[in-house]
DNA sequence: CGCCGAGAAGATAACGTTGTCACCCGTGAC
DNA sequence: GTCACGGGTGACAACGTTATCTTCTCGGCG
């Protein structure tokens, strides 16, 4: 900025103004100001200007794995809005490991972004304390945050589970099992109650050998399969609570003997045979979502923090249409 | 940190040192620091470090879609070498547009990141050019770059498109069927040109309305498709060069009659009926090794630019086993 | 006993911006 | 002719670090 103020003539902030495309240039000054920096192919530097500003016009992305469809379609929702914005988006992931969100979060927070989004892992985000009360907006995804206060756009898991439920009821079914990831996922405990709930609503009793919830490793899902598929009066449909579960289910069971609906979409779902029925999260919708909450807050940080349900749907493809017996 | 010295009761350098993990203080006063950092709850501000250091301990990537599994997996593993250095991922999409490519990769070169990675879109980056003479390293991934010099990290298209060709030679096929993207994209062209010098080397002649060109619109594959399935004489097997062009065939024929291998893997490869065989390519590879070359040309900012080929493998799964007719 | 060197700590000046204030000059009102 | 005003510009300090140089205090050695 120096060589370019020299070199045009000005004084070193004539060239700040110009470059922030402040209003009270001659246009005159401009035009030997811009020639000036075109020539030396001048670029400010954000580093220094985040040390003066406060914030460096970043946004942070925390998520499980980015090379998870989900959160990549997450990350690929804020990255073009956060463009729009001159913003750029740091991303890391935590791998489930709660030590390991902390460092990343606070990793980026060193670098002072205007915000920071995430998908919680650890119980609690109150790491996360003082640099909110120093200004910095944060927003849960996929789950809510604990111990901070802050916005949150999650799935609606309970109507998820809902249409997936009373699609497999209108058909005739009334043995469903239902297999879900480890219950100390937020999302897990939500699907499952839900699962209770609608079942109840309806008047249909759940066997408690039907309703099965665990981390998706193929042991436990192969035997719980067994379980559940084997036994004398098996159940007639299936409800997978995420795509790493339906994945091992496909896996083990190409041709499944009972209906299944999965919660998640998966990519090729439509090429299985039968095709995959799913009930499709709207992963770009959430990451707009939480970039809309955030610029509400960054223009007013105290407002009273909302947590969002984005909608999903239910997608019939085949494999919940079938197989009475 | 000036409130950290004031509380230890030391000087502010005496801070920087301990903050820097730097050996000359003595044990008492390193115990008096950290307890004042750590009641004040100080973390050190990253960008006032990069303006005084001139790098920010970040690296940029620009892809075309992060979104895209292959991307999503060359970022992962780049964020997994970069949090082993402490060093900061800015990830960014280029859409396929050569104007944004340019746009993102200098929105990251503002924030003075120690490397870039970038999968080339733009005819020329030389727009990097000021950059990398101060001190910027960047590796090109998937494609070159051109008009600077760089590392570069690729995929063995050739080697590829021969273990696929061969893969489908040895089972009896002769009229084999080429799908590839626009000829405008490098690796269009050179798994295009392994194609036609591996049939050649076997001495099996090539139709040239079997190779087929042109952007995955599903329009264009349609069209294509019909003219190579429906003819007289038409191919028995098929290779389709990139997962896009996969998808749309797919999409139109679940049933294929022809053998198929396809360039890329697909998530669910495993579960199609039959099962999708592939040419495999390693994106977690590229990651790294762009890591390891970025770090190499840290370590030695001139040495030799080096361009790397990451081995890919034939994965046989069913499509490209069968259906000799 | 004086000197030297090493180990520990501090003072100060940058790094590249932007916010604040001050200045200059011409114009229009009185 | 004086004054207020505002558009255009500049000087300077500050943001939070780290690099360089300096200072101080010991202990050991000639």
């Amino acid at each position: 900025m120096k060589d370019v103020a020299e070199a045009a003539g000005v004084a070193l902030k004539t060239v700040s103004r110009v470059v922030n495309g402040e209003t009270t240039v001659a246009p005159e000054t401009l035009g030997r100001v811009q020639a000036a920096i075109d020539r030396l192919g001048y670029r400010r530097n954000e580093g220094a200007r985040q040390l003066r500003q406060g914030r460096s016009q970043a946004i942070g992305l925390v998520v499980r794995d980015i090379a998870d469809p989900f959160f990549a379609a997450i990350g690929k929702a804020v990255e073009t809005r956060a463009e729009e914005d001159d913003l750029v988006v740091m991303i890391g992931s935590s791998h489930d490991d709660p030590a390991r969100e902390r460092d990343v979060a606070l990793g980026f927070t060193a670098r002072r972004p205007n915000a920071l989004i995430l998908a919680p892992i650890a119980k609690r985000q109150d790491y996360l304390l003082p640099d909110i009360s120093d200004g910095l907006a944060v927003c849960a995804v996929d789950r809510p945050a604990q111990g901070i206060a802050c916005d949150a756009v999650l799935s609606d898991n309970a109507v998820g589970i809902r249409l997936a439920v009373e699609h497999l009821l209108k058909q005739g079914h009334r043995r469903i099992g239902y297999l879900g990831d480890d219950p100390a996922v937020f999302t897990a405990r939500e699907r499952v109650t839900a699962f209770r709930a609608v079942m109840a609503e309806h008047g249909v009793p759940v066997d408690e050998h039907e309703v099965r919830l665990g981390s998706p490793s193929p042991e436990f899902v192969t035997s719980v399969m067994r379980t559940m598929l084997d036994e004398s009066d098996p159940v007639t449909a299936l409800i997978t609570g995420n795509n790493r579960i339906t994945l091992e289910v496909l896996k083990r069971h190409p041709s499944l003997p009972a209906a299944l609906v999965a919660f998640d979409d998966l990519e090729l779902a439509e090429l299985l045979r039968p095709g995959l029925t799913v009930v499709a999260q709207d992963p770009e919708a959430i990451g707009r979502t939480a970039m809309s909450l955030l610029s509400d807050r960054l223009a007013e940080p105290l407002r009273e923090p909302r947590e969002i349900r984005v909608p999903v749907r239910l997608i019939p493809r085949g494999s919940g249409e079938t197989l009475l017996r």
